[in-house]
Parts: C-alpha cells; sequence; structure tokens
DNA sequence: TTCCGTCTTGACGATCCGTCAGAAATCGCC
DNA sequence: GGCGATTTCTGACGGATCGTCAAGACGGAA
C-alpha cells in the first residue's frame, strides 16, 4: 500500500532525525535506524539505497520548511527591499528554530555526498533549493522594475541573489563551526548578518537605504506576519477552541 | 629521531593528498595510505590517533599556505581599501590553484569530526585560523585609523572582517556544491564575489568607493605583487643541508 | 654473542554497510 | 476454510574499514 509506506518513509526519517540530534553525524548508523523504527535493515533498505539517500532525504523535507517560510515572508506586504529584508528574517528563523538543521544542510552541501545518491533524489533537493533561489530572485526583479534598485551593466537579478545567500550561508557556517567563540558571538552574529545584508543593498544604492528607513519597526510588522504563518495554519489536531 | 618522525609525518600527509584528490573523501583510507607510504598501519597510528586527525593536519598545512598568502598580500603597498581588496585576491588565488582544499576545509569546519580530534592539533587549527582573521582585522583598523571608513557604533574591526570572510567563504562553497551550474557559473562566481565585497564596503562607505577607483588597474598590480612571492621563494631544495 | 629496550608489523576483533536466500504475511482462487 | 502464488520482511552474512596489540625485528651496550 502506497499509504502505508509514505507513513513508514516518515518514521525512517524521524527516527534517523533523533539518532542525529542525540549521536551526531558519525553515530547515524542504518541498524540503529532500523532498530529504533523496529524495522528490519532489510526494509530500511527499501527505502534508501543507503546512508547518503536518509541525509539527502532530510535535507529535502528540511529545505521544504525553508522553501515555506521563504514564501510566507515574500508575501509580506511592503516595498520590495522590506520584503527582501523579511525573507532574511524567515532565513534567521529557520537557523535560529532548528540550529541541527544548518549541520545537516553542510553535509548535504558537501559533494562526494552527492555522488552515492539516486539522481531523483537530487533533483528534488535541488528543485527546493532552486525554488528558494527564486524566491529570493523574484523579489530582487521585483525591485529593479520597481526602480527602487538599479543593477550594475550585465547584473542579473540572481546574482545579486546569490551574494545575499551566500553571506547569509557563509555566516552560518561560520558561526556553527567555533565552539568557543560562538557562545560569545552567536547572539552577535545574526545581527551582523542584518547589518552586512543592508550594507550590501546599501552598496548597489538600493531604496530605501539603511538610514532612510526605521528597519527597527519593519521588523517587528515582518515578526508578527510570520509568526502568523507559523501559528495559523498548522492545527488541524487541536480539538477544544474558542469561537 | 625527531627529525626522522617529521619527515615521515611529512610523507604520510602527502600520501593523504594525493589519495584525497584521487579517490575523494570516501575513498581516503588508513590503509591506503600505510599502503603508498611503505609503512605499516600501525606506525601510522603513532602519528595520527584516526583519520580525522589526518584530515585535520591537512587542513593545518592548508591554513599555513593560506596565512602565508595573505601575509604577503597585506604587504601591498597602497590605500587601505587597496589592500583589502589584495587580501582577497590572494583569497581567490588560493581558491583557484587549491580547489581540493576548499573541501578539505569545508570537512574540517564540520562540528562532529572536530571531537574525534586532539586538543593541541585542534588549537593549532585555530590559530591559523586566528591569524588569518587577524590580518584582516588588522586591516580593517587601519582604514579605520587611517580615516577611509568610519564604523557603525558598536562595530568593531572584526564585525567587518568576518562580513567578508562569510560572503567568500559562502560563495566558494556554494559554487563548489553545484554540479551543473558551476560550469557555466565558476567563472563568474569569482568575479561576482569581487563586485559583492565591493559593494559591501561601498555600503559601509569605505573610500574609495568601487565608482571612484580604478580597480582594474589594481588589481594588475596586485596579481604582480602575489606572483612575486609565489615563485620567488617557494622552492626550498630537498637536499640535506648542514647546519 | 647475548641481553634489553625501542620501534615496527600485520593479524585480529569490532563495527558498519549493503545483500540476499529464505521466512512470513498477504492475496487470489476454489 | 484450504492452499498455492505473490509480495513483503528479515536477520545472518560477506566485505570493507577502523583501531589495537602481542609478537617479532632491530640496534646498541655489556
Amino acid at each position: 500500500m502506497q499509504r502505508e509506506r509514505a507513513r513508514r518513509e516518515r518514521q525512517f526519517l524521524s527516527a534517523a532525525r533523533e539518532i542525529l540530534l542525540e549521536r551526531g553525524y558519525l553515530g547515524l548508523t542504518m541498524d540503529r535506524i532500523a532498530e529504533r523504527t523496529e524495522y528490519s535493515k532489510g526494509t530500511l533498505y527499501q527505502h534508501f539505497a543507503n546512508k547518503e539517500e536518509i541525509v539527502v532525504a532530510l535535507g529535502i523535507a528540511i529545505a521544504e520548511v525553508q522553501q515555506h517560510l521563504f514564501q510566507r515572508a515574500t508575501q509580506f506586504e511592503g516595498g520590495t527591499r522590506e520584503r527582501l529584508f523579511a525573507i532574511g528574517r524567515a532565513y534567521r528563523a529557520w537557523a535560529l528554530g532548528y540550529p541541527q538543521d544548518i549541520a545537516v544542510t553542510q553535509i548535504i552541501k558537501h559533494r562526494s555526498l552527492r555522488n552515492k545518491v539516486g539522481p531523483q533524489r537530487v533533483a528534488e533537493l535541488d528543485a527546493c533549493e532552486q525554488a528558494c533561489s527564486d524566491i529570493l530572485s523574484g523579489v530582487v526583479r521585483d525591485g529593479v522594475e520597481a526602480g527602487d534598485v538599479q543593477l550594475p551593466e550585465g547584473f542579473e537579478p540572481g546574482h545579486l541573489a546569490f551574494g545575499l545567500w551566500a553571506m547569509s550561508w557563509g555566516s552560518y557556517t561560520l558561526t556553527l563551526m567555533d565552539f568557543d567563540l560562538t557562545k560569545l558571538e552567536v547572539a552577535d552574529s545574526f545581527a551582523l548578518l542584518d547589518r552586512h545584508c543592508h550594507a550590501l543593498l546599501d552598496g548597489y544604492g538600493w531604496r530605501p537605504l539603511h538610514a532612510e528607513h526605521d528597519w527597527d519597526a519593519v521588523q517587528g510588522r515582518i515578526a508578527a506576519h510570520l509568526d502568523a504563518a507559523v501559528t495559523d495554519p498548522d492545527e488541524p489536531t487541536s480539538s477544544d477552541n474558542a469561537s
């Protein structure tokens, strides 16, 4: 039964995520996943051809959450730079809410892993990432069309999107890697990233500039917008509700 | 003999690097290293307690090269922003010259690996990275002192350095991870990174701004400066000499 | 030569991956 | 319900690798 199969796949992934949290990447073994789900290893291997596939599958789930957050953020009603800012906040919310997932994403991004994974799964992962970067590029395009920003000669919207993404991703991984400094800087590193993104956009002249706008106020509205998405449509189960 | 020991350690590392190039990270095994160096596994284990230690040791060697390049770059005679640009070019030269090393660095940056490595080796690696980021911070400090840039309230030089580093590192890893897009974008992604760094510095108002200066000309001078360093002192004869 | 401390070796136990022949469950038909 | 066919599940197994360690090789001193 197809339905049963999907349910089991979720079980496997859920177990894998638990083990990953408890024992780290090196502690994640196929035997342990099988043991925890009380299925046999053979059954597990009918879903995932190898360990890497499981990690990539986890990555796909993560990317879908990200995509969802980005989609929500891009619907924020405001100027183009505000919407870009909203996506940045969504990314930040993701990084703060699922810190473990950054490590998983980091593993997935490593090439040697992709070689052992089936092409359709890789394609699925790429599609998710493509969707996220398309959302980002779309907002840049909107900014250009609205006349809020003028890209240099030969610049595509995706180029600017890449810069923002690279800086964010770099910040997260560098922050994550430091053991001791992290404790002192983590709270900072997010604020810092925000500030750098503003500087980058200022550098390209995207209006309103950092100094021209009350971004703290915008941030509050964005938080409300994103929170609404998190708490609103996520509850099909609760029985007691006030009208 | 201490001398002998150091020589062997270099042999092991050299073999490890070769295997890494030929067969990738998953193909790097202790047996293969032992076989290639014609030492036994037991001897290998007297130098490195486990596979992770070897990778970190490779990372230290890589970081030393980086540090050397940065040091050379920072001696470029020019304005503070030009010197910063020189470091960027040095980083780029490193990434282009040793693409495989980016993958190694990426592995090292992953936390789960550090747990299995001896503390003094980790400390050595951290020291190298600290040195590199100190060089970067130093130039930022010079820029502030020279009045070329005015940092926002509460901003330390290291904060700006972190931004540049994060964007560069993020660009490299994101570029490296894509299989197909890479082929089309690689030549671009470096130029793009340059442009983004300029935008970031412009955003913080570091003079002279991107539009105020002939950076292509500076780039030529920097290349000459760095090339001089690469071709000059790179040939220590392997033959022994009396001291 | 013989003894003794040091260095080296490769066989070994342990762990984990991925497979596959057979067991168990389910289905289809009478 | 009975019974064979088909699908699904299982866990023991071979292969690869890690890291260890008892035994052997080596070299210098007596």
